[in-house]
DNA sequence: CCACTTGTTGATCAATTGATCAGCGGAGGG
DNA sequence: CCCTCCGCTGATCAATTGATCAACAAGTGG
């Protein structure tokens, strides 16, 4: 009457189902050994043997590139910018949910260390995602903000500077293991609010 | 007449100068392609044979050890605590002068990316490094803010808002290569000022 | 000009690592 | 129950890499 044995691990997997384990071994692996980690500690990992990472993936480049394409993908929502848009809302608050957003597709282990790795290992990738926030999403930031009533226009300077020192909160926690406030939304909050308080326009 | 020939490339060198024209390639190699680098082609750089590295450093370990000290040691200026506390020069200004010292300490190609592969390789110096940051500059420079009249007191992680916001220059240009303001100082100096003005006590 | 000291090199080893392949064996169809 | 398909493994190769060592040769003193 006890049903079929608590799954015993199965030894045959459906292909599809086994190259999402592997890439999810191999986002964990190089996520927290650098892209320089080697297949057989990823096997290890994955559960699998070294030989079975070549069935589904030709050669190492190509699993980085799947893992690339894994973190990278559908990271940016489209959708942010319409709500960075919605001047029916005031500018704080429209900054305050954007980098709320922001910071919780992007504050995880994986991304932040991928994508610090792939930057130093000089991945053409990171300038073009870095290109994207910069023209996608923090110069409309900085047209609305000029565009509000009371504040001077801020430089694509300011506007990293502002990004940077929220930035800089998932990179002391994931880069640097330091202790950081759980909830990064207060921190952003002020942020934000200091930020615009800098930018009032004298009486 | 014609003194002596153009330096024909002594082959025997002074051990001391030899020692340092490997930890000086030892520096650039790995600031460039990070602490995984091969030893036959940091030799390369050098000019000298692979066997030699080992004539002066006993294994790559400890040649890697003797690039953090180098890197690292002499980077901190006890001085800038002083200059952060004399109360005669305006907060503003000691933010500003401290954060043009401190980048221009820290804003070159091989400390930049040195510390930032030994960050995501964990290494105990980094943390030892920002705990020192944190405890030896921005508390005290948070005492000075909190101590100026008609400033609210922030918080330490305020204060790494602003750190993070001035850093994430370097990161952009050293770690990532995006273009910058060749001189930081206008940067920061907008940086601070928006700070300051973002906590000041409401009349 | 010789001989000794020692900075330097080429050859080499063992371990690691990316990649390959013949064959094993689990699972479903007949 | 057996046969076939194919997911999977163990063994193995070639290249790379950290490390070693005997031997070479540049510089120096006699």
């Amino acid at each position: 009457m006890d049903g079929p044995p608590p799954a015993p691990p199965r030894r045959r997997l459906d292909p599809e189902a086994r190259r999402e384990q592997i890439l999810d071994a191999a986002v964990a692996h190089f996520a927290e050994v650098g892209l320089g980690g080697t297949t057989r500690d990823l096997a290890r990992r994955a559960g699998v043997t070294q030989a079975l990472l070549y069935q589904y993936f030709g050669s190492k480049a190509e699993l980085t590139e799947a893992v690339f394409a894994r973190v990278y993908l559908g990271r940016l929502d489209p959708r942010w910018l319409d709500a960075i848009r919605d001047r029916a809302t005031p500018v704080e608050a429209r900054l305050r949910v954007f980098y709320g957003e922001y910071t919780r597709a992007i504050f995880t282990y994986e991304w932040m260390r991928i994508f610090m790795w792939a930057g130093l290992a000089g991945e053409v990738l990171n300038r073009r995602y870095l290109d994207h926030v910069g023209e996608r999403l923090l110069a409309p930031l900085r047209e609305e903000i000029a565009a509000s009533p009371g504040l001077l226009a801020p430089s694509m300077e300011d506007m990293w500077n502002l990004h940077g020192g929220i930035v800089y909160i998932g990179i002391r926690r994931f880069i640097y293991h330091l202790p950081t406030p759980e909830d990064p939304g207060p921190a952003i909050a002020a942020a934000v609010r200091r930020f615009l308080a800098g930018l009032a326009a004298p009486a």
